[in-house]
DNA sequence: CGCGAAATTGACTATATTCAAAGCTAGTGG
DNA sequence: CCACTAGCTTTGAATATAGTCAATTTCGCG
């Protein structure tokens, strides 16, 4: 809370970097494992950067750069088959992190699917603070595995649900993610679609016309409303619950 | 590196456990990470456990037991909805961990799909070897990882392929785990199933009678043979692959 | 051999896809 | 400020793929 006082009496937890002190998510993710000391290290090498929506978050070839933390926006993770058909195989947010440690063949690629900022960071800065900082590590391994819980959960909608059941899910999903509520609960949320129809449909594995036609039938039975086709506004979260095929 | 020796030539990586000197996994999987002397510790709280074919791994209440090994079998991973609609949301072979460490709330269940036999270790042991053995908590980050990407790579599966196409990643996927070469490759490979019709599908996100129908087709033509309906020859790795959309 | 469980096969149906057309929306420039 | 355009989205009609229901066959095991 105090910033500059001479002769404070200021806890360590506040000496951080300059840039790490304004960050929305250095109490988040990956970082809340660093104190002072290493937290000044690696910011050092970290920078930020803005990626436009649509753009896709490669990592210049001359640095090598290889990893980041979502500031803020949505980012979606996409596998390609060798005739194009597409499926989006996660939507990260922020604070999340986002990279394959320790592997050279990754086949998932990262674009931005709203205006998106990271924070990045090089390669070896990274893998040499996982290595001399065990909680750091441990971090990434408690992310990793919510990670894994998620892509199980929705290897269950991929799989198992129906149209109907599976637009229900994902606008479940942003809803926890990034939807505000309104008032009071009353469970109405309001939150904006980061992707397009195209994009919805690679998510759940089916086809635009089809999430179309859910929607709409969504918007007829008054359990949301949508504005400028991506406004949306939830109004019975537990009716679109039993629509999504769980409780 | 030197324990313990005076003179000895004896190298310290064949100090180990009686236990684990004869098992199949001690050098692969999370077990790798760990020294001799680790190792000793850690193997004194460790017990193996048999469990049939079609059991589920519960693991026994009275007894904080809550993580294992693969030491020999197959594992299949479940997840239910709320009508009983079941996918199947990963298989795990030897030498795979099992378990979710961290998280009291976990909704996969885990059943032997072969018959199978663990390692089984406490949870309060497990949890405190990663605590002070960052090495071994490195190895479960990596593993954890590659189920990552082999969760997201069967999202593509469920997602965007045909039956055609999911039936033939499925035998693919065995075949890369579990297959036998016969004579000097030619793409021929020899395996069982590990999974009844009812779990391939459930696997695949089809019915029975799908999956049926595919396997019939495979073998008409030639692609691979059936004994007993769970003995399968590849005969046309290269093709199958095709058929499986992938190349 | 005979029984029950599992797998296959067939006929029909339903759900989601495909193809096609028309309606919106946001952004541009007159 | 409005008209125009390009890109999305919605809607409709026809089709195809996988699902359902039902009958048979095969397999595993006593």
């Amino acid at each position: 809370m105090s910033q500059k006082d001479q002769q404070s009496i200021k806890p360590v937890a506040e000496l951080i970097p300059a840039g790490c002190s304004v960050c929305g998510v250095r109490q988040y993710g990956i970082c809340k494992a660093l104190r002072s000391a290493d937290l000044f290290r690696f910011a050092n090498s970290t920078r930020r950067r803005k990626v436009a929506h649509g753009e896709t978050i490669t990592f210049e070839e001359d640095e090598v750069v290889d990893y980041a933390n979502i500031v803020s926006g949505s980012v979606k993770l996409t596998k390609l088959l060798s005739d194009g058909r597409q499926q989006i195989v996660g939507l990260q947010f922020a604070p999340e992190f986002i990279g394959r440690p320790f592997s050279e063949n990754v086949t998932v690629s990262a674009e931005a699917a709203t205006d998106v900022e990271l924070c990045v960071f090089p390669k070896t800065e990274f893998e040499k603070m996982l290595r001399e900082q065990p909680d750091f590590e441990h971090q990434l391994l408690e992310q990793t595995l919510v990670n894994l819980d998620d892509a199980r959960t929705w290897m269950v909608t991929l799989g198992r649900k129906t149209a109907q059941e599976k637009v229900a899910s994902f606008l479940l999903l942003l809803a926890s993610h990034i939807g505000k509520s309104k008032e009071e609960n009353t469970g109405h949320k309001l939150f904006s679609l980061p992707l397009k129809r195209a994009d919805i449909a690679d998510f759940l594995g089916l086809t635009i016309e089809t999430v179309s036609r859910q929607m709409t039938k969504l918007r007829k039975t008054g359990v949301i409303s949508v504005e400028r086709n991506l406004e949306i506004t939830l109004h019975d979260a537990r009716l679109l619950k039993q629509l999504a095929g769980d409780d």
